[in-house]
DNA sequence: CACTTTAGTAGTCATAGTGCTCACTCTAAT
DNA sequence: ATTAGAGTGAGCACTATGACTACTAAAGTG
């Protein structure tokens, strides 16, 4: 078995089972998982400590609809910058709460935005505060109208 | 206090507390919960089946870094597409387990859809699945350099 | 205003789960 | 053949859970 949860180790057949049944049902017990994956208790509480372990792969997160934090909004904005004071860049952006992602990626446009927010309104402020960010040059924001296939990550623990 | 957890309806400043340190301590314990954040067990027990329960705001999803299950990449893919076969469209990108998400937006590109792939090799190979599902016309890929702020929902608990 | 509803507190209880050991087995690698 | 790593099943003391109580406080209704 490759068993080994460490940084850049994969996680086997046995971690998945366990992950897929804790996405299901998140507060499901040791002792329940155990038995309905056909596991001793022993087993899934060791796998466990060791995905939660200090260098394990953190395993849950919260998944709060934004609209249950009074953001219901979303938006996608792709910003270009100049590459000189990227570090400053960054905190800039980190600051502004309603950046849920930030990724830098290939193409025209140097970095890739993800936004919640009230309303429109406040989207527009959002872009305005981006821009004011050290070493922006320029915005283009997207709004989220449907989420066809909203976030999921459980197909691939199989 | 705002407290019915139903849809639509926004969390409190109590929900967002239990939320938020639920997110750092995924398996805390609801006695520890209560505790450290000076509440009746009975309470935080209360929330928790609020929260979790069959109209609650479900909380917790899996974070599994993408590498540790063998896709290291990932990539933001825009497609434009004919709107008339919608449904059908849906069915065929939602059979790609590489999708984790998938946005209709506003703008020049109609979809917004992000991959994980093991390799570069790999990202062509679902470009070229999306180029074949239903109703898409042109897609256009962008490979995700950087994680400048990795996906955060924990600063909208406050 | 009195009355009802709703949420929280602090306490109890029986049941269940936890974290930990141990001795044992199985498997793959040395 | 021997060793190291993981899983098993069992047992242990300890803790947490879920469900209950009686009581309090705040908010909404007639």
């Amino acid at each position: 078995m490759t068993t080994k949860v460490t940084q850049g180790t994969l996680l086997d057949a046995t971690d998945k089972q366990i992950l897929r049944a804790l996405d299901d049902d998140p507060r499901a017990t040791i002792a329940f998982l155990a038995q309905s994956l056909g596991l001793a208790r022993g087993t899934v509480h060791a796998r466990l400590r060791k995905l939660y372990g200090p260098d394990g792969l953190a395993a849950e997160t919260i998944k709060v609809p934004p609209g249950a934090v009074g953001r219901p909004l979303r938006a996608i904005i792709t910003a270009q910058v100049e590459q000189a004071q990227f570090e400053e860049l960054v905190k800039d952006v980190s600051e502004i709460e309603e950046v849920v992602e930030c990724l830098g990626v290939s193409g025209n446009h140097d970095l890739h935005i993800e936004v919640v927010a009230a309303d429109a309104e406040d989207i527009y402020r959002v872009t305005q505060r981006l821009m004011m960010c050290r070493g922006v040059t320029r915005t283009s924001t997207m709004i989220v109208l449907r989420e066809v296939i909203p976030r999921r990550m459980s197909q691939l623990l199989r």
